[in-house]
DNA sequence: CGCCTTTGACCTGCGC
DNA sequence: GCGCAGGTCAAAGGCG
């Protein structure tokens, strides 16, 4: 949405098309995906044989064989295709059979954590929850206070990744649009429904429309990165407006204005951080209604994907206490991950959303490792706006190019095997490739395993943040992603190949053929981060006072 | 000369 | 209503 309107087009025009062709068969799975290709293949075959042989009544003997010799390169092409409709077959039946292992161990995990916090105190219960290795979306305390209803929630998805329309239902509803005719944004629509209760739709044709219902909800997206340099290279060309002491932080706060067009909306502030003056602090504002440069695109896309989940989240009054996402992959002693003061307190009426790409979190008081993000307005008393995504190292780039379906996250939930499972399949990987790499010590616990490959690879963290990013970003709105999404299978399967990648597919129920329906998602290599470049000052033209303090 | 930064003034929203 | 703080405007000056 921050992308250009031609690329949400290109990318709205793609996803239609998928969805056109998933409708016409009404079904959601990559195997009867297949199936379409084997079964449509011989008619069109027949038809063109049969059409030539009559259109050419007369044809001479050579001709014959020459059409024979189609149809037999076309029957082998078949057997081909078939062939590989069997092996995906077999591949998705063992998907299948690994996820409902999977989704039954998490439920008895559930069912011990249930017990166990009924018996403790509510200091151990964080304790208990720190002890829970997990990728958790949903709301803030949800899964302590109804973890039978979070059960329902994912049989819930799990049942509805079965239906026809490759739509969550039953519990869960979500229903996204590309594009809407005479709007290049996309249009949103959400239906949640919550133990039969009642359903909040929502319809979003653009971001300004959003702003207007929300005049004082503008979302923001914010990132946090340690450069060097005055500003970020975020691949745009940026003009500075105005300057500001804003209280709380010595440092100034400058205004940037998008430049690449006039009438481009896009702001962004920079302010270093006043904890660690190597932290420098951009909050991107607005929708680029031009095209981007390919530098800008990823930072662009990220932000606006962010923004995306920002406003996924805060679609209606009730959803304060439904979007909440927090991931914590680690041992957390608090649940949220509170933003930097200086800038969270810079706007209290907007809700913003923080990509923290810093290698410490300033709250983070522990050396224990954490990736962690947390999206909401509440649970923050004093910054009730904010939102953070915190990774623990700075070259972790993760392009939030998703739109959350937080109605969705809210029934989600990774337990510590499918960490296990995550990082199983990046070691099995990892093994494969360390013939040029030293071999990796497995610590026994895969959990110490997990945090420490969390802590030190960037390529695991990417990958994990892939794994999150295909789990939530699987109901992309942004059309921009669709250019994204081969960058996206492409890397994955990188990371983790299709042998391994299985039980990463398995984390997510509703979405079996994550791999080739996820559009809202791309993660780049962290040589490929924007800003992180020495001369990152050459799109941003900026000579910024705050650099001297 | 055009584009940019700087910087003080002004506007606006919010809390008291 | 007042004060504060964030955000923006626009004139002045610098730079290539």
């Amino acid at each position: 949405m921050e992308l250009s309107s031609e690329r949400s087009g290109d990318g709205g025009s793609g996803l239609k098309e998928e969805k056109r062709s998933e409708h016409s068969v009404g079904d959601d799975d990559g195997l009867h995906k297949q199936e379409i290709v084997v079964e449509e293949l011989p008619p069109v075959a027949n038809t063109e044989k049969s059409s030539i042989l009559e259109t050419e009544p007369s044809a001479s003997s050579s001709k014959k064989e020459k059409v024979d010799d189609e149809l037999e390169t076309t029957k082998a092409e078949m057997g081909v295709v078939i062939e590989e409709n069997e092996r995906l077959k077999v591949r998705l039946n063992k998907i299948m059979s690994e996820y409902r292992t999977l989704e039954m161990q998490f439920q008895d995990m559930l069912k011990q954590g249930t017990t166990k916090k009924g018996e403790k105190g509510n200091e151990e219960k964080l304790l208990e929850e720190s002890d829970l290795v997990s990728l958790s979306l949903g709301r803030v305390g949800s899964t302590n206070i109804n973890n039978q209803k979070s059960d329902e929630k994912i049989i819930k998805v799990s049942k509805a990744s079965k239906d026809d329309e490759g739509e969550l239902t039953l519990g869960l509803e979500c229903k996204f649009e590309t594009s809407k005719s005479g709007s290049p944004e996309n249009s949103c629509e959400v239906a949640k429904e919550e133990g039969g209760g009642t359903q909040i739709k929502r319809t979003r044709d653009t971001e300004d429309e959003v702003a207007e219902q929300n005049p004082a909800k503008k979302p923001r997206v914010s990132v946090r990165a340690r450069c060097d340099t005055p500003t970020m290279n975020d691949g745009c060309q940026w003009r500075k407006y105005g300057q500001k002491i804003a209280k709380g932080n010595p440092c100034p706060r400058a205004y940037y204005r998008c430049t690449i067009a006039p009438s481009c909306p896009v702001r962004k502030q920079v302010q270093r951080c006043a904890e660690d003056l190597s932290i420098l602090i951009t909050t991107y504002e607005g929708t680029h209604n031009h095209s981007l440069p390919p530098s800008a695109i990823a930072m662009a896309s990220r932000t606006s994907a962010a923004a995306s989940m920002l406003l996924s989240g805060s679609s209606s009054s009730t959803s304060a206490t439904a979007n909440s996402l927090n991931f914590y992959l680690s041992k957390p002693r608090q649940q949220l991950y509170l933003s930097n003061p200086a800038l969270s307190s810079s706007s209290p009426s907007h809700p913003t959303i923080t990509l923290d790409l810093t290698s410490h979190a300033p709250s983070s008081s522990s050396s224990s490792p954490f990736v962690r993000f947390t999206s909401g307005y509440n649970n923050q008393p004093r910054y009730p706006s904010s939102s953070s995504l915190s990774f623990n190292n700075r070259n972790l780039n993760m392009n939030m190019n998703m739109n959350m379906n937080t109605n969705i996250l809210s029934s989600v939930n990774f337990g510590r095997q499918q960490v296990e499972n995550i990082y199983q399949s990046y070691m099995q990987k990892t093994n494969s490739n360390t013939a040029l790499s030293q071999p990796v010590s497995v610590p026994a616990d895969p959990i110490s395993a997990a945090t420490k490959v969390i802590t030190t690879d960037p390529t695991f963290q990417s990958a994990l943040a892939a794994a999150l990013t295909s789990f939530i970003g699987n109901q992309g709105v942004n059309s921009s992603v669709g250019e994204s999404n081969l960058t996206q299978k492409t890397k994955w399967e990188e990371v983790f190949p299709p042998s391994n990648s299985s039980k990463l597919n398995a984390l997510a129920p509703s979405m079996p053929n994550s791999s080739s329906k996820t559009k809202s998602f791309m993660f780049l290599p962290p040589s490929s981060l924007p800003f992180a470049t020495p001369k990152s000052a050459s799109a941003s033209p900026a000579h910024n006072s705050d650099a001297t303090n």
